[in-house]
DNA sequence: CATGAATGAGCCTTCATTCAT
DNA sequence: AATGAATGAAGGCTCATTCAT
């Protein structure tokens, strides 16, 4: 028991400094000096020990890697769990989604520049495919919604949050008006984009 | 001249050759099979002639990129200079777009499997910004478009178009109905989201 | 302790190894075929191992020249020290230099054909100036010398010296009489070269 | 017989533009982009023209140093064939290598830039040995010189020369003051270094 | 003879992984 | 369990030389 227990701290504690230290060097020199030679020393531990605790490299950033989303997928199932209705669901969908952002910025940010576009696409649809199908399946069946396909619901929402990230996240000099955007969207998803009276 | 115009067409030849093969290889065994050694062989040149035509493997993936995007920034260039409505151009871009993805499915996949996910964001700007500010300013101008924010605007549908991209482009086994999404994306521009009936 | 000794050891041993092998390349197949691969083959390591060692090809290559230089500028900075006059000092220059030549003759001989001219004098000048421009002083300033301008001194001490070195070293057939030189040299010191008995 | 003529014309001409391309490559850029491609460029010519006129780049470099080291050749012939004393013969003997200096200071540098050092002790060997060779045989015929050691005469004249020439060469600030030097030669011949005086 | 595209051997360097201690 | 030296496959790139046109 005593032992066992041991084993799971130290366990834990390495693997959380080895978080720190992928983050750590992401930040200060980026993907191309992300080698095990590198993260061991940042570690404070030899190499060989990093292979005592994950079998390759690829095992490494795995973890690393969910160790990233984690939070974010969290984070959103609690939001999925609260009684309020979808519409208020999608807002402070959008609400999490940039506060992970303004605490995580850093993180985020690395966190793209290590991914391939693939693995990040895959990463989006783990963190909102679910997300995003029952806010839309509990708006569509309250009525909250009006009638629309899921693929372009999942689109305007998760797709343009997305993007809202990526845009924050590479401009570095800009101090995004969260709040701004926020009501644009409010405003958009209440009304749509195009005037009907003009149109006419 | 003739020899000129010989010269071109052997450079033109070797370097649609090239892009070939990089899609091949990265069509048969992915980014980290994608070797200049690779590259040549499939082109069934030597290593050599490949720096003669590219100054290196940089150049050449520059290259590859420039070649995949252009037909696309050249196809949004087109509509945006018809002389047609704001949410006209908006249609047309998302026919365009998934036009291209039927078109060319392989190789705006290879391509997404290529670039980093920070490259893309990049290529990304670089094909849709001001495409989409353009429209943007249209539809504002000539009162076409609701007072929509911007940033909001390039999201909900650049940033939704380039989701429902990769979500086609890695769904292999989804026949994608374009007409239905189109038809979705266009009620939603037109009415919002949100059920107002039902919210009162 | 034990095991700071012991690496230490083990990192002496290598690097003297790799100097060995160095020189052994030289020996028998010039400076063209000193590649890494060819190093780190003779010296019985990988070429992991070579770089793990040293920095790069650069860093290798100084450490051998410095390795070669060090005894040299370490026994004129020993003569320098000697309780004895300038001119005595001068002349142990020369028995040590021809010392040098004798027992390392090989050595000299490679580091003569890697390096170039250029860097070559840049090396004489390392372990020369200092030397002679202390021993010019000390014989200027006792009365030892007659008046002569130090660079002069320079060539026809330090300059004379290498010129000697350089023909032994690459004139293999022939055994020097170090003694007769050395009576030669001595004389010309102390009586010049022309005959004023037959100038008049 | 017309033909010949006009092949020798234009066989040298190609020389020669090859000779001042390499010098000029080495002025701007140094040895390590001296490539046969650069070369051709330079000159104006295709490469596969310069491999009609030079076996390869050993021989094109042969040539070179062959071009670059004639003119000196030459000169020290001429002095040797004057009607003048060992002594005046050694003391034109600085003056030409000094004037050398002067004129062609840009040529010496790159020259001794490009060889190797042992290329470079051969070489002087070939400029200088029957020269001083000479001039030390005449000396001692002619009563001239004291009796002196001819490989001791070579090093404290021929050996002292190159070192004042790389020491010029190589200290691009200090503009030599000749005639100081000279004057200095030319007194520590005529007395030797050591005051007797002073000994005793 | 001139051209210059094609060649490919060969070089330096990196880095994930292994394993004796 | 920890260490870190050793490994060697693999990659990007250069450049002297050849040869078809």
């Amino acid at each position: 028991m005593h032992r066992i227990d041991r084993r799971q701290i130290v366990n834990k504690l390495i693997k959380d400094t080895v978080y720190d230290s992928v983050m750590e060097i992401l930040h200060e020199s980026g993907n191309e000096k992300l080698t095990m030679d590198e993260v061991a020393s940042k570690a404070g531990v030899s190499k060989g020990t990093l292979y005592n605790y994950f079998k390759n490299k690829e095992d490494l950033m795995a973890f690393v890697e969910q160790q990233t989303i984690d939070p974010i997928i969290e984070g959103l199932g609690e939001i999925r769990e609260r009684n309020i209705s979808a519409s208020e669901k999608l807002k402070e969908t959008a609400k999490f989604i940039f506060e992970i952002f303004k605490t995580r910025k850093d993180y985020a940010k690395y966190h793209k520049e290590i991914i391939s576009y693939k693995d990040s696409v895959e990463v989006s649809r783990r963190i909102g495919d679910e997300h995003f199908s029952s806010i839309w399946a509990q708006g569509t069946l309250e009525g909250d919604f009006k009638n629309i396909d899921p693929l372009v619901f999942r689109a305007v929402t998760g797709g343009a949050f997305a993007f809202l990230m990526d845009t924050w996240i590479f401009d570095d000099e800009d101090k995004p008006d969260f709040d701004k955007v926020l009501a644009g969207l409010e405003r958009f998803y209440n009304e749509g984009l195009i005037d009907k009276n003009k149109e006419k």
